[in-house]
DNA sequence: ATGAAAGCGCTAACAG
DNA sequence: CTGTTAGCGCTTTCAT
């Protein structure tokens, strides 16, 4: 059961003074006398006083507190990615509302709405892969609410944005495939509705392309998770035989690549070569261990949150947004190999 | 900039009629005519109004806020935790406000003082291991808020609480590498301030106990991460060269317990056995794939959100509480073996 | 140096 | 069926 927790108002009448002298002793307001600020601020300590922030937030018209929709925490990259939020979230007093949408578009607009009712002073988001409408988030920006963008963003919606070049570290991956000898590379795809699927595939052809390989359709498979790695690489490598190397778009569909080309008797590096994308903390624990290329998800948390705290904080023009582009570096560890 | 949000005054003044009529229409109250009821809903639909949950929470004395407070989110147990903490949450209509501690005492206190200051109406706790004083959490008694401590709990605060039977777990484990033909078997510990250590210890203890083995105290090493495991396992192992079996307090120290043999041209498991606790997706990806003992970090989530909700929901006898211990299970994989 | 009063947005007891 | 009013805890003008 809920107590009664004190208020500057008990503080008042024990020390017969007025609430609103005892609001500006809190805050150690010049007008206050040494002595008035000291007895309220003792008093208050004793009584184990605690401002209520619901009483501030409304009444200044800000919460110091931010929103976050997030699709799985339990991937070690978004885990990352709040990690870094909260960091920064904490150096500058702001307080964090996480909500994960568990890829569904519905709980996505219901997060949303929360948020709204919740008055947060600002969102960082990263869309679910079911979503293909965006009115809810539009919401935030009719409120006058900054919203950032990371990893997984949305196109139709301007504003502040900070993302992994995925063109650029699918162009490294593949390339790396390319210059270890690989003759025939094939690509497990993410699904093709989100941008970080489309860039992957399209720094893959342009690798190709530019070392004057030929696209082959048949060679992207959409697969993007362990499971379906485990069901469909046999098949996949049964049908194409000749595949030598294979970039697949995430570390876990990478390593369960891995195994299921070691379930057929063949071997990692040496018939067939893999890469993942993201470097999470089982590419060091595979065997062998996974080259992959190195997606900063704490950094990604740390710069979106700079970047919506600015905006919160700063009357910046408004119509004037930035997209953070982080750039990924190839890791070659032991699944890649010269031939 | 933070656009006026409409409010029910807006609504109210629209539509010449008073706001507690607009607020009674809103939810539908019996007493408003289906006419005003319509009226007042379209309008607010179609102006965007969104309930300002800051004004109702202040006047209801409730914030349908729950706070976690958390070691560290990049955990793949305790990110599991917060994930069924999340989805209960949505499922009952409650927000929830995430806080890492980064295992700081000092961060701890300030996370409480936030929650405290923004009136959840409950927390969700995990204690950082640099913890030793806890009146920071006393305040949330005293303040009637309930709390409920999982995984690391608080002995000295009684409340309600959810653990995994760590000494059980840890039985299974030692007796595991007992029946399998182990004659050595050390321990990688976890700091002893933390029950969780102690217990692991402790169930340790009791299988070599029951099996008429003797405990040596030289086989209990601190070391309960990545790196310590790999800095060292072959000084350890060299000190005690007949060890052929490895209990390791968590599966990260185990898998890089694993490396560390291979690397000194040992097997896993024919020289040694290693077996680790907590089941991440890890094991599955280790070579040779981990025997743990499963623990469930998303069920620890739903339970402890459930009893606290429980708490709050209901003026249950204030000074009853329950402690769910949740059992953990063998699961034998390769790196552990008969000899 | 301090107090009185208004108001943030909402609900609910009370009055018609 | 609808309106008036008070109040949740706090800040802040405006008086004094």
């Amino acid at each position: 059961m809920r107590l009664h927790q004190v208020t500057i108002k008990d503080i008042a009448k024990i020390l017969g003074i007025s609430i609103s002298t005892v609001s500006r002793a809190l805050k150690s307001h010049p007008d206050i006398s040494a002595d008035t600020r000291n007895q309220v601020k003792d008093l208050a300590r004793k009584m184990h006083y605690e401002p209520n922030a619901l009483a501030m937030n409304l009444r200044r018209n800000k919460t110091n507190t931010l929103g976050v929709i997030i699709p799985e925490i339990v991937h070690h990259f978004f885990s990352s990615v709040i990690s870094g939020i909260e960091d920064i979230a904490y150096d500058r007093g702001y307080n964090v509302m996480v909500c994960q949408s568990n890829e569904l578009y519905e709980r996505e607009v219901i997060n949303s709405r929360a948020l709204l009712a919740n008055r947060v002073d600002g969102v960082l988001i990263s869309v679910s892969k079911t979503t293909l409408e965006f009115d809810h988030f539009r919401n935030f920006s009719n409120q006058g609410i900054p919203m950032v963008f990371f990893d997984r963003i949305c196109p139709e919606i301007i504003c502040d944005r900070v993302i992994t070049n995925d063109e650029g570290g699918a162009f490294l991956a593949t390339e790396h495939l390319i210059t270890i000898g690989c003759k025939k590379i094939a690509h497990f795809a993410a699904p093709q509705n989100l941008l970080i699927g489309q860039g992957r595939v399209s720094g893959y052809q342009r690798a190709l392309k530019q070392y004057q390989r030929v696209f082959d359709q048949a060679l992207v498979l959409q697969c993007d998770t362990r499971e379906l790695a485990l069901e469909n690489t046999e098949r996949f490598l049964k049908a194409n035989p000749d595949v030598d190397g294979i970039f697949a778009v995430n570390d876990s569909t990478a390593i369960a690549t891995m195994q299921a080309i070691q379930k057929m008797g063949k071997n990692v590096p040496s018939d067939i070569s893999v890469i993942g994308f993201g470097d999470g903390p089982n590419a060091l624990i595979a065997c062998p261990s996974l080259s992959t290329v190195e997606q900063k998800g704490y950094e990604m948390g740390t710069e979106a949150i700079k970047l919506l705290v600015h905006k919160i904080e700063n009357e910046s023009p408004a119509d004037s947004y930035q997209t953070k582009v982080l750039t990924p570096t190839l890791i070659a560890r032991e699944s890649t190999k010269w031939k």
